[in-house]
DNA sequence: TTCACTTTTTATCATTTGTTAATGGATAAG
DNA sequence: CTTATCCATTAACAAATGATAAAAAGTGAA
């Protein structure tokens, strides 16, 4: 099943998954625990098999601000857009329970450099990452907080009914008590 | 002054400058002229000597929603990043009179995987890039407006004099008019 | 079940931001 | 110098969102 999250988002050969099999850890989470903190020592690339995350940031006034999501399946963003000098830039929480299989970063970047179907595999999950910030940054820069809640249904359908509001109320950059208000508006 | 471009980001041998230096191509840009367009074939990475450009997308309303501001001595977002098949996801125009260098994007991306100084100079590019997207994420999600004008005045101080007040608006996530409506309070 | 606790909704009012349109200032072309 | 054009400001009103607090609904433990 580690197989088919990498082919959904680059197909690579057998030979290929091989070499990045050798450096799999399985990791399972509760619900509520943050795995990644700021500003702490991180080497690892995290596959989540299934379960919910959020990558998020402390803002001036204590509260956490969600960046993305992560859904079942999916890649967590990259150890290099996400740390700098192996410090984490950002935190990492799981809101359900949660497993996950761990890589050694140093270790999955070397394959990069002498794999070129790890590498494409490598660089489609960098781009897929900033296409998904630009996408969120148009969205908050021309979309009301009413058009970007029915894109954030899109994009995550079935996360609205599984995960606290206040997490979502944050990624869309309104207060939880508007985003109470533009749901029931929607419901109409 | 090209050299002291890339070793302002991470600093590279003479020998490592060398191979990068062959792969120069000079250009100078007209003030408002788009010269990435979304859509449309690029291979190319763009160092920025000296002008100012901004990055941006085009709304379902039509207008251009500013993504970045990039002056002189700067990188423009990397190749690998920007492009999905050799196509631009995004567009990028000069907003005064711009002189810059080009690369061949794949050329330089074998130079990434050969030479380690270069690579590590490309992922900090990168790593840039990605902070740069998240300190913004986090401004649009819990600064109100006029805090992020203020973060904009310090991080691109002067460019409010320079370019279009429509350019700045639209990258802070409001109109025109509440811009100049900021403008005047923030004078007090 | 009941109780304690957290989350979500609702209500009220204040503030911010958007929309539209008019005004003024700068700049460049004739 | 005038005119045309573009951009920034201002004004008035509408709409969206925030802040605070109270009520309701959900959740989990004893």
């Amino acid at each position: 099943m580690i197989k088919d999250l990498i082919n959904s988002i680059y197909r690579i050969s057998d030979n290929s998954y091989g070499e990045i099999d050798k450096l799999f850890e399985y990791r399972c989470y509760e619900a509520g625990e943050t795995f990644v903190n700021k500003n702490q020592f991180n080497d690892k690339e995290y596959f989540l098999l299934n379960g919910i995350c959020k990558s998020f940031l402390i803002n001036p006034g204590g509260d956490e601000i969600t960046l993305s999501f992560f859904g079942e399946k999916t890649v967590l963003s990259p150890h290099t857009i996400r740390t700098k000098n192996q410090l984490s830039l950002i935190c990492v929480k799981s809101l359900t329970k949660a497993e996950a299989v761990t890589l050694d970063a140093n270790k999955f970047a070397e394959l990069m450099v002498s794999n070129i179907e790890i590498r494409n595999f490598g660089n489609q999950v960098l781009r897929n990452e900033l296409a998904d910030k630009m996408e969120k940054e148009i969205g908050m820069a021309s979309l009301t907080a009413k058009e970007r809640l029915l894109n954030f249904r899109k994009k995550y359908p079935s996360l609205e009914n599984v995960i606290p509001h206040t997490d979502i109320a944050t990624y869309l950059g309104i207060t939880n008590v508007s985003l109470s208000r533009l749901r029931k508006e929607a419901a109409r």
